[in-house]
DNA sequence: ATGAAAGCGCTAACAA
DNA sequence: TTGTTAGCGCTTTCAT
């Protein structure tokens, strides 16, 4: 590995100290205009780039973001990330990305890993298998060192941080109450991710909008996500006499459209379908999937803003505070 | 932000020098039993962890892969990614991925930001318009402080560098012998990112099977990855009289589907399809695609396997090679 | 068996 | 206006 040119080697082909080099650079008035210029001119010629490493060591800084994400083949994570780097790119941040996979050991190892590359601070969506087995160990020793943490989305109630969420809650409600205004009865609310929490809440919307319209009806469904799902959501489709699907997550919407053709039920006609997480599969399905759009970049964009401030602002002993997004319903062709 | 302990720290409680205590830790023979067991004792009970950015500043190393990546909604790169992970952690490697969204400019600011970050080494796939561009200047950079590189898939012929790419042509040459196998005469290779390299070599596959097969015709169509893509390829199959479709990306053979739904042509009696890439789309869609895979986590696993064996064995002035990745074709339900 | 000291590349307080 | 020095946390050579 060639060396890359350093402070020193600069000096020394100049005939000047390191730390007048270093001040050259930083066009601290103190050094005489001669004198930068001619840093300048060699630090460009050698196209010097101060080493990140040792700056960081010294600040005791990285600026950078360590990302826990469970999933990226998910376009709500995708877009998210997105949002999150935008925002940190603005601010002069870098963001490091680990994906668990869902899986808690995998986050805890990455926690630490991250926590240990001296990230300045963190934002995270937990995996489903952390939200199940509810362990929380590793934020807690982030906290300890005071590392900043911002959570989004996949948040639990017991880890004591900013956190930026979705109102899944209304989101469903919203969209059953749509199913119902645009005619549908018997409304099935099916999902293939049952052991998150964000499925938890929208079910329990769903159950309000049922609640105030009492002419519709729900059958709620929780499918494994194995490699039978798809028959296992036909075989509920067709023992179940809905005229309308509410899927939780895009895979269960998918299926169901997929399923309906297969039985040869007409969308929207004979059945109506909703979906959440507005990704590739509801816009590359036929007919085009209505679905709730969880502004997902809006979401990951205030989630780096929130620590972005904490981490530029240093703002101490704050309450912490949850921010809500809004959702909102993009209509397409699979309701009436 | 509480200092996280130190050398120092360990070393004043236990009445040592630093340096005993840095032995100890790596439990070096010079130092008494005794002395290591009180120092590790001391070392786990603050959890203690030695600060990796001045390891790295010390052994000029990171440990670090940084990974450039066109896009991530995207099956074929995602699973890449996996791939790369997988391999990279066996060997204690760390990865730090960027996504450029095809973009040059990102692509360069990546690069240049990763390598002033001293990651070790690189896996990329270059963006597409770097591709059109055919800009390299800051992989020559890489080159010039020898840092190594590996490319996979999106690769140049103008970088010296080794490679691990899909044997593309032959991949779209198979596909189009399966479609005239199983009794399609006229058939369609259409694709949205005509830009790429990789397309030119799927069209190039797809001349050589017809060729080989008189009695089958081809027509090629290159659509822009607009808004308005489905509806070119809804007006596309209307005007042109086929039996087959050859996507050569998964966009393409997954609007074919959905735009022969719309038309009322069955798929498969009707026509078939083939798409690239056995991503969601493919999984998810109606009926199920026939699609090549691309084995793109062996494609991941080989690149960083490459990268590592550079990184570790410092096995300089080596000839470049470039490995071939086998593709096979994933048999489903839109063709006959 | 233990410790002192130098140095990785950089910054910044202080001296000249 | 420029230079000296100390120190960030660690490793390693060379004393002791």
């Amino acid at each position: 590995m060639r060396k890359k040119v350093t402070l020193k080697q600069l000096a020394k082909e100049l005939n000047l100290s390191i730390s007048t080099v270093s001040k050259s650079l930083k066009n601290d008035p103190e050094i005489s205009q001669k004198t930068i210029n001619r840093v300048h001119e060699l630090a460009s010629f050698y196209n010097y780039k101060p080493n990140a490493l040792a700056v960081s060591l010294k600040s005791n800084k990285t600026k950078t973001i360590g990302i826990i994400l469970p999933e990226i083949l998910n376009h709500f994570f995708a877009k998210a990330l997105f949002g999150i780097e935008q925002e940190a790119s603005k601010s002069g941040y870098k963001i490091v990305t680990c994906i668990t996979n869902e899986s808690y050991k995998k986050e805890v190892e990455y926690v630490e890993m991250l926590n240990y590359s001296s990230v300045d601070g963190f934002i995270v969506a937990l995996s489903q298998e952390t939200q199940v087995l509810n362990k929380f160990d590793h934020y807690q020793d982030l906290k300890r060192d005071d590392v900043p943490v911002v959570m989004f989305d996949r948040v639990s109630d017991e880890i004591d941080c900013d956190k930026v969420i979705v109102d899944d809650k209304v989101a469903s409600r919203n969209a059953i109450q749509y199913l119902i205004d645009t005619g549908c009865k018997k409304i099935a609310a099916i999902t293939t991710i049952g052991g998150l929490s964000v499925a938890k809440l929208r079910f329990e919307g769903a159950r309000e909008a049922i609640q105030e319209n009492e002419e519709a009806s729900l059958v709620e469904f929780v499918f494994e996500d194995s490699n039978i799902v798809e028959a296992e959501i036909e075989k509920f489709l067709k023992n179940n006499d809905i005229d309308a699907v509410l899927g939780l997550d895009e895979t269960a919407a998918a299926v169901a459209i997929n399923m309906s053709h297969k039985l040869g039920y007409k969308i929207p006609e004979e059945i109506s379908v909703i979906g959440f997480t507005d990704g590739l599969l509801s816009q590359h399905s036929y007919p085009k999937l209505t679905t709730v759009s969880q502004h997902a970049e809006d979401l990951g964009a205030k989630a780096a803003r929130i620590l972005v401030s904490h981490l530029d602002n240093f703002n101490e002993n704050q309450k912490t505070k949850t921010e809500v997004v809004k959702t909102s319903l993009i209509i397409r062709d699979s309701t009436n």
